[in-house]
DNA sequence: CATCTTTACGATAGCGCTAATGTTGGGCTA
DNA sequence: TAGCCCAACATTAGCGCTATCGTAAAGATG
């Protein structure tokens, strides 16, 4: 066979146009299903196009085109399952749509964040999700200047003035909290890390507001139980355990016995039983606990974990369906804002 | 301000061009440093650019150089720490040699996976750092063909004859296995999921070395539980757990009494803990439970429990390197093939 | 002061593709 | 059979960038 390719890697449109004995213009609008072809040529090119193994250029394609058919995903972290859970189904929804996943990662710094950012712009991307690191938006007033349609999770910005899909942090902490206090506690202590997010934020005051509609007093130095932060966010660890494990057992040992425990994540609770099965605490009958997250572990802790089931996967879908619109232009302007309200999971940690 | 993009988003080198007074060529080459522009002109041309919000168009780069700065990275699911962990790490090392990453997954689905390397190859990556699905190897010969650096991590192909890096699962199932039979183990059962991996054929195989070493029968049918394939990949849950815990149950039920359970999978021990807890068979004591995985909850198990720490890290690190070093032509053409040897962790579940 | 070199830039071409506009010839109508 | 239409192709141009070569002016050299 001769070689069509002139040397070079990959045939061109031109090497099937000169194999086959038409034009380039004519093998595109083949091969790409547009009219102006005969059935049988196109047949024709689409075998000799097989045949040769052509794969079209997509960075020309995406030259003339003005778009790469990319989307960006920007999380902190893929160790986190929520995020992991966030980036597969953004994944499979803008596959479906033909689309491709950029991801990147900023590991919770803003000088990271403010890194990808700047890698997804040179990336010519046809559109960005992202959950910001920070409270401070004009890390993303570039993307918003580069016309590059923007949707973002978890954290919000409303500086922005883009599209914001999350979980309702404060549902969800009336849900947990409601749950516990139902149940006749009546001295509970959230146990969250100490971060300035306004998701941890809403969830205090929510935590606040539940206490207080039961008529119940909040002190933060009684209510509140705070883990410092965490420390690497590259490797699946269990820094959140411990962490909470060791805020757990200074609680306890200042001789502090709440009645119920609220968590503002998962691995909070594991630590969190460790040190009470340590001083012999026992979980449901002395102390009730209510988790965040249904981790995948959760089901099996013993006793089982009552928790929340964070609808993740309904963020990514109605975040990536939204993006999607706005690249193809068929979106409202108008900005929406959505908290998906999670489900409250009730196991034999809070059952009496 | 003078519109100097004549009505177009994004001003190019040539909008440039006309504010500064000079040709297309000469911006690009004092934006890039390249030699051939006086210092002075340099200068006033980034500050243009920066004034501008000038960034460079990659489509119009990529074709001319050839490259997008982009690996993409196959993998079944991010939803396993192992491969979440493998991605993280494959992100940073690309991002610190200026590349971005471009996720696809396949969701342990062949048909998935063929259409992932479609769309890998479609998206005119730089490169492919990727975990097989299958053992079939002809779906990824177009990424030979296309002449496209591939770099294959946990699942080996040994025919597409390209470098290979992953945990080594042999001397893996040898630690574990050993480290129960060296407290007196007789009656050892592997329990490990029923899937046709080459990874869980070298585990069986290792499991059944060691046990003969020792001087230990090997019968299929006593010393092994094997857990139906996982039915779904899309979001982190314990199904592994679950499916664990209904064959270690009916294993136990039918009076069977090891005095070790090695497992495949960490979430496999989850179950199994359940299983042993709900029949009064108590870790270590009655029986000798060890892990596979190092998951982050392994460490707050009741009995904590003994495990392998899988180099994911080094193993994408590794592979990265490789990779970059295929793309920029820094390799030697020696195939390599490494497997690095996991880290036993004693906990609790193997203490005697 | 003629010649050579160097510096700083301009002019031109082309990467591979698609959109817009031409061109041809065969079939149809009146 | 003149006139028209339209399917099926070709021709041309251009996306925004970089590489290559060309050139004028300034400086170096004897």
């Amino acid at each position: 066979m001769a070689d069509v390719t002139n040397g070079r890697r990959q045939p061109t449109l031109q090497d099937l146009a000169n194999v086959v004995g038409l034009t380039a213009n004519t093998i595109s609008r083949a091969l790409n299903d547009r009219p102006g072809v005969s059935a049988t040529t196109r047949a024709l090119i689409k075998a000799e196009a097989e045949r040769l193994g052509y794969v079209p250029n997509v960075h020309a394609r995406s030259l003339v085109l003005g778009s790469r058919k990319t989307i960006g995903v920007i999380v902190t972290n893929i160790s986190n399952p929520f995020f992991s859970d966030l980036v597969s189904e953004v994944e499979l929804q803008a596959q479906e749509a033909g689309y491709t996943v950029l991801l990147l990662l900023s590991y919770e710094s803003a000088e990271r964040e403010r890194d990808a950012i700047d890698r997804a712009l040179r990336s010519g991307l046809d559109g960005l999700i992202a959950a910001p690191v920070q409270e401070r938006f004009n890390a993303w007033t570039p993307v918003i200047k580069a016309g590059i349609p923007l949707v973002l999770v978890s954290r919000e910005l409303p500086e922005l003035g883009v599209d914001f899909y999350s979980t309702d942090n404060e549902a969800g902490i009336r849900l947990t909290t409601d749950a516990v206090l139902a149940l006749g506690a009546k001295d509970v202590v959230l146990l969250d890390e100490d971060m300035p997010f306004s998701t941890i934020r809403l969830r205090i005051e929510g935590f606040r507001r539940s206490l207080e509609r039961h008529g119940l007093p909040f002190d933060p130095r009684h209510q509140l139980a705070l883990v410092p932060p965490a420390r690497s966010f590259r490797v699946s660890q269990s820094w959140h355990a411990d962490d909470a494990y060791r805020v757990a057992s200074d609680l306890l040992d200042r001789g502090r016995r709440p009645d119920a425990f609220v968590v503002g994540d998962d691995y909070y609770a594991l630590g969190l039983y460790r040190a009470l099965r340590e001083r012999r605490i026992r979980v449901p009958d002395d102390v009730l606990v209510m988790g965040w997250g249904n981790h995948p572990f959760t089901r099996f802790m013993e006793p089982p974990l009552s928790t929340l089931l964070l609808p993740f996967q309904e963020v990514a879908r109605r975040a990536t369906r939204r993006l999607l619109d706005r690249i193809q232009g068929t979106a409202d302007d108008q900005i929406i804002t959505e908290r998906i309200v999670p489900e409250l999971i009730i196991r034999a940690s809070t059952t009496r």
